[in-house]
Formats: structure tokens, sequence, C-alpha cells
DNA sequence: CCCAATTCTATACAGTGTCAAGAATTGGGG
DNA sequence: CCCCAATTCTTGACACTGTATAGAATTGGG
């Protein structure tokens, strides 16, 4: 990646902040990046890639761009069962598959199609905006782990 | 509700607990009835209603209950964003809608029938096992309150 | 360049859930 | 009915995630 590329894309990230009203600093430009390359990462995860990128910065100040982000549609926010809340870059509609024995979290795409899985069958009343669905299983590896477990 | 209908009932859960290979306590009873008469509680209003009806508990007592039934699928947990886990004794296939504002969380079935909900379009290598899904939105009354600060 | 608004730092704190050790209870077998 | 091993409950301490607050620093429009 060259200078270019990296202002080139500070660019964009800028200008979704600002779209947003939101003030650009480093600390948020960095703590972007940390949840463009390392997707599914929690808040303490975060904290440490930043820390890599800038030297310091505040537990607190990761905190405030992550809910800033999230709050504004730039980042999202998944909280699945029994962890800490995860971010990721991709803000499109899509859902998540979670590995029961690892915990590991990866992108899956919506099984319906557009946003119809919006659609339930009564709604109750309530204006409905959003289909959070977190499919649960075990991975290929921890299948593997289990089988030679048994075996032995 | 009888005497003999609440011994009834007990009988019954007693029934699930050693079949589950769990010892019948006064506790776990209670915290079973507990989540019985307030669905969707969390584990501290749970442990106030216990106490309610047992007179004292220890918290521990009332998480070890709530972890052991879960486990055993006894009762169902769930855990929405953003706020504590809460419990329900409904264990068959249905999921939740949440009022963004208020936290409410009421039970809707399942959209799509049967556990078909299941089946996403990759799965990954994965063995999914299950589809939780959280339809967010917000309530009728929130919707209301919402649309008088507006009017003011 | 300046100044108000926003954001960051540092520290303390709250809520939820877990760990560990010892006392109490449960339930199967004599 | 009683005993004993296994399980469960009590008590107290603790870890982790996230929030509150006040003051210092930074941002960006004029």
């Amino acid at each position: 990646m060259t200078n270019t590329d990296i202002n080139q894309h500070s660019t964009d990230i800028s200008a979704a902040l600002k779209a947003a009203g939101l003030q650009v600093t480093a600390q948020r430009l960095a703590v972007y990046h940390a949840v463009q390359s390392t997707p599914h990462a929690a808040a303490d995860d975060i904290c440490q890639a930043v820390r890599a990128e800038l030297g310091v910065i505040s537990r607190q100040a990761v905190y405030d761009a992550l809910k800033a982000m999230s709050e504004h549609g730039i980042i999202r926010r998944i909280q699945p069962a029994g962890s800490a809340a995860r971010y990721e870059h991709r803000v499109d509609n899509h859902h998540h598959l979670a590995c029961r024995q690892c915990e590991k979290l990866i992108d899956i795409d919506c099984a319906v199609g557009e946003a119809p899985c919006l659609v339930a069958e009564h709604d109750h009343g309530y204006e409905i905006d959003e289909a959070e669905v977190i499919y649960w299983g075990v991975c290929p590896e921890c299948q593997k782990k289990q089988a030679n477990r048994n075996n032995t």
C-alpha cells in the first residue's frame, strides 16, 4: 500500500465522518482502520491494534469512537451472547455464523435475499427496522478437534 | 390455583430436573417459577422474585440454577445487545421482538414455519443447530410517546 | 489566527457474571 | 430409617466490559 492509497482511504472515512457531523481525528481514523483490518474484533482487541498504530490512546477514546461511529452507521456493532461486543465495517444487510466452541464469527449473506427477513409473521404493532440473525453451530476446525478427542 | 395444582406443577418441573440429571431443590423450583411467571426477566429480577417466594437465596444459587437449567434445555436464555441476559420458559422454536427504546421483549412465532429458518445460504462447513433471530423496532407505546414529543 | 465546540485523557465507578472454599442438602443403597 | 458420597448452596472476593466526570487538548469554521 502506498502513501497515496492510505491517504485516499483515509479521505473516504474522513468524508463519512464529516457527513455524519463528527470531527475527524487521528484516533477515529485509527479505530476505523483496526475495525476494517480485523473484522469482528472486540473493543479490547481494537484498543491494542490502535495502540500498535498510534502509540497511545485511552481506552475511553476507543469506546467513544466505536460508539459514535456505530450510532452513525459507519461501522456495525454485533453482540453475540456470552461474549463482548464485536465490531465490523460491513454495514450492508448480512448475518453471522458463530461457533459455539471457539467463539469465532464469520459473515454470511442474507438467506432470504434483499431484506424481507425483516418481515415477521405478526408485527404486534411494532415498527421493525432490523432483523438480527445469528446462526449458532460448530465450525469445521472445532468439529475436527471434537472427532479427534472422541477417537482417543 | 389450588395447592394440588401447585404440587402437580412442581412435580412436572421435578421430573424435568431429574430427567436432566439435576437434583431437585427448593431454590431451583423457585427460580423456575419466577422465570415462568415473569417472562424475559433478567437474572437480577429473578433473584428478587425468588426472594419474595423463599425469603433468602444467594445470588450465586440463582445464577447456578439459571445456568444449569438453560444448559439442559429446561429454560432458554436470550441475550439482546445492550442488556443483561433474559430467561424464559418457552423452549420451542420462536423468536423475539425487541423495542429499541424501552427494551421490552415479546415473543414472536417463527416467520418461516417449522425450523427452516435454520437453513442459511452457505453453511461454510458449520454444523448449524440454531438460528437466533431478534427483530429490532419500536413498540406501540414508545411510538406514541415519540409522536407526543414531536407535537409539543 | 482565534475561539467555541467537540473530543481525548485519566480516574473512578457500576453492573453482570465467575471463582473458590467450606457448610448444607439431596437421594440412592443398606 | 439412616448413612455417605455427590451435588448444591452460601459467602466473599474478583474479573471484565462499559459508563460517568472533569479538565486538558484538538479541531475546524469564520
